[in-house]
DNA sequence: GATGAATGAGCATTCATTCAT
DNA sequence: AATGAATGAATGCTCATTCAT
């Protein structure tokens, strides 16, 4: 029965995933619990709080970023291993939005530590780009934190808004030489 | 009696949008009619409905971005007009953040009319601003109005994330004569 | 309404006094409500808590009990004040009784102001008593209230034991002299 | 097995008895599992109900106390063996108060037997010490059995309270000739 | 017009109880 | 026999909305 246990628990945590994107903090625990076929009391035999559950969400999320930022560490080129990852970090499904970005956020000890991990990789990839001069010079950790924080918010059901302002964010992250290729990609589109 | 009422409702709007941009939907009626020094029953006697006040500060927000678009359409330089004017575009103050923009999106006559109107405005200085090449050329009225919404959505309390976020997006809105300067401009704060 | 408020108040501390002499804490704000004949909210805008509510009941009761005991502090003859004050005070209802009494206890300042002028009326009372030696000798107010909380314990159900309890021990700590007199009533019975 | 399970049955009656009695009825089940080691199911496998455990605690109380009631009806001295006897009635831990004891007391046959033969094997011990004249005259058998249980209903926190009741308890059942040695020696605590 | 008392649906959370392993 | 995952009814409490005054 552990590993119905444990089917459970990553079901609810992609439910709720999705359901928070879609309708924010105020989706019920009823509803998640609805929607992913279990009992209320499932889900609170789970994640002892709402607040822990949205953790959980974020801490998944995160934890699978920073998998990805790591591998990329020692890609070939510095570039595309940068634009690469920003875009998966620039892909968020929007259950960070609003509310509960603001709880997953308030000070808890794993999502904290998680979090710092992935700035730091971030920052190591965005180094090495700079290195090669693939990045406009005068953008930084912050600047690339601001931003997928910002895109982060744009709920999921407007996945369209999102990849256009992400695809202009990136765009202007690009060092000159490099835009006009990227221009002439986008173009092409 | 009717300049009591409409400074109420005034009032109220007011309250509601601060309030709103600080703490979300999650704001109660009965706060906002206690902070505006009113009973529950005026704040229904104005708005029905607490997403028709919602709607109605997103109007009124609206209505006034419209005013300082259409003053600035006889602009003599329609590269500073466009810019001052998406700075006042991107200077929300999160009150259309998460859940209560997802309401004010829901079709409402009103609000999609002005926001039609904004649209347009905003389209018309953006236009003015390519023909003397202020702005980049890729850059369409989609993207325009994709970043504007995008930074709405930061709240009230991450003044600085949405600077930061703010000033990015403008600068790579620039087109490249005119972005080196600003550069020098933001290096030297 | 403010007339229809008030009684709404005194009606429902009636009710939840009855219910939870009866039932104990374990009667929800549903019952209350529904023996009150009014919905939730409303026995949460006079009480916002369960506790709130738990102590108004205490603090009515103690409150009267209050009154009876000043109002008898002129009588002429002390015994009968004393003992006739103390029928009053071991009479309560149950609803003092087990948990109920631990969260009334737990440190509220107007109940604690009220239970301590209560104690105090009640030592003068015995002070006045023991004065034309109407009560024994080596019986001090500790004593007398710890018997008033061990009497309030017993529930309303039970009235039987409740009288039964209650006269063996007011009968106890009557003096010697008076003593046989109260037991020839009692035989009488 | 049967070894265990009889270990593990006794360790429930007496980690729920200790429980009880510090925290009422709202210790849950799950709770009293973890604190005897085991499992809920264990729980439920030898006490089908909240209820049953309940019972199976007040049973194993009087079976307990009717031991050392038979063992005392044999004693030379029946005043010693009486008051002997009353201290351990009246030393419960608060486990029978409030709704723990109004649970118990629901008609269950088992536990209604058991207190039937306590309350004989206490009417007898009482009998004995009226005939020494070591207990007041006008003192029943329902007498002692209502001071036993309103002073079983204060709750274990409450052990001061609890020893002073039950002191002018006991001192006010002695007859007269025995209470003045009673009171010398309390005077002298 | 304004007020605030009343309403009750809805929410997060708890817990006795069941049952597959 | 023991375990603990799952269930869902029930509870305390909130809040949008209505309506008598």
């Amino acid at each position: 029965m552990r590993a119905d246990a444990k089917a459970n628990r990553n079901r609810l945590i992609e439910v709720a995933r999705e359901g928070f994107g879609q309708r924010g903090l105020a989706l019920s625990i009823h509803e998640i619990a609805r929607n992913a076929g279990v009992g209320v009391g499932t889900v609170y035999r789970h994640f002892p709080t709402k607040e822990a559950l949205v953790e959980a969400i974020a801490v998944a999320r995160l934890t699978s970023l920073l998998g990805e930022g790591q591998a990329r560490l020692k890609a070939r080129d510095p570039g595309t291993a940068f634009f690469d990852f920003l875009a998966l970090l620039l892909s968020g499904d929007g259950s960070a939005r609003g509310e509960v970005g603001r709880i997953a956020r308030r000070a808890r000890p794993t999502l904290t530590q998680v979090a710092a991990e992935l700035r730091s990789v971030t920052e190591q990839l965005l180094q090495r780009a700079h290195k090669v001069a693939a990045v406009r010079a005068d953008v930084g950790i912050e600047e690339i934190m601001a931003l997928a924080r910002c895109v982060g918010m744009i709920g999921f059901a407007e996945a369209d808004l999102r990849r256009k302002v992400w695809q202009i964010m990136i765009d202007g992250l690009r060092s000159r030489g490099r835009r006009r290729v990227a221009k002439a990609k986008k173009r092409r589109r």
